[in-house]
DNA sequence: CAGTAACTATACTTTGAAGTATATACATCA
DNA sequence: TGATGTATATACTTCAAAGTATAGTTACTG
């Protein structure tokens, strides 16, 4: 069930549309709820812009249930925006350090969980009230590349810059894929891969 | 007055607190609101985290006035946008066509009024409501650079791809540079415009 | 100095969505 | 088979902010 799994891929609430007694058990429906969340909330457009009943009704669920998991709609917004968070985290970062196949498991993780991707990326990265989790995200990936850059980059103020925008072009030319109805799949993780290379390289020696 | 000309730097409603009679004729009132609340939806975080409360504040004026010159939030929000953008175009596009200094009056635009420039491109680029404003700007850009990449680029399903991401390195390189604080501002514009044409370059030719 | 347009002040209605309450139905499992 | 917990259904309260109405005040203009 859920993104990181091959299958929901449609809106496809559940089997039946109405009534249909006990089908999960708490911790199940916690994370379909999550995944539903996670949907609504990246295709409406981020926090403000979702209804719970948006939510629920991807969740083939009642408003009510969404109150049995989650104190409140921030409180589910958080969650879904946790364990997105969580998972971009795990692909980028393991063993407590970013490798060389760190934008490629990006890549992939973004391929599988577009919605989770966007949402995070493009909807709550701006969101006064949440952005917090993303910029910690963005401050984590950046602090990583900046030994790499202080070898190549020789005026100190740019530094930040450099790194910051580092990994702009790295969600960005993700989203842009994504954007572009991810054409050519079969390369594309190392097209993607290949342009982020070189323009970080022309950046950072500039 | 407004963000063009070199003043209003602080929130500083108007001279005196309260009651002051006809102070501005229409015309002008109603571009000192737009100032007013191009500053307030970009610091607030964009339309639906900014109230007409917010907007009155800043202008100096009551929640009354703005009806008086704009039907609805969504028509105020409208006219900000259509300034901000159509000064973004021109500020790239000269005579029909974008040149080699484009970047750099882009990058001048932006410096004079980061309000603006965040507006467009950090929140209504992601609304669903006004995006589409955004979107045709960006989608200007990208066929201006389009025949320059067609050169270089081979692959025909990644030229899109392509323009859409130079489009957005542009605007993440300034971005990164307003929320760094505007380092050192005397080779801002140089060293940005040589990153942006190194790493689009490397991005085309991969 | 009179008239008009710009503005203030205050109070009101409307609206959409969050959050609450309670009674009922059905599935599962001991 | 009946106790337990998951879910439905419906109706309600609350709240923030948009939008409306109206009466009064001050500045400028002829």
């Amino acid at each position: 069930m859920g993104p990181m799994t091959p299958d929901s891929a449609g809106p496809a609430p559940h089997s039946s549309s109405t009534r249909g007694g006990r089908r999960l058990g708490r911790a199940e429906r916690r994370e379909q709820i999550i995944d539903a969340a996670t949907q609504a909330f990246s295709r409406e457009g981020g926090y403000s812009h979702t209804s719970l009943d948006d939510v629920a009704a991807v969740a083939g669920v009642t408003r009510m249930i969404l109150y049995r998991h989650f104190n409140s709609k921030a409180d589910l917004y958080e969650a879904v925006l946790d364990r997105a968070g969580e998972r971009m985290y795990h692909a980028a970062v393991v063993d407590g350090e970013m490798d060389d196949d760190s934008v490629a498991r990006v890549i992939h993780w973004a391929r599988e969980d577009p919605d989770a991707f966007r949402l995070l990326f493009r909807f709550a990265a701006q969101e006064p009230d949440f952005r917090g989790e993303i910029d910690q995200l963005k401050v984590g990936m950046s602090a990583h590349i900046r030994p790499y850059l202080e070898e190549v980059t020789t005026d100190e103020r740019w530094v930040e810059w450099t790194a910051q925008l580092t990994t702009m072009i790295v969600i960005e030319a993700i989203m842009a894929w994504l954007d572009a109805g991810q054409p050519d799949p079969e390369h594309a993780t190392d097209r993607i891969l290949r342009a982020v290379e070189g323009a970080v390289n022309a950046i950072a020696s500039v």
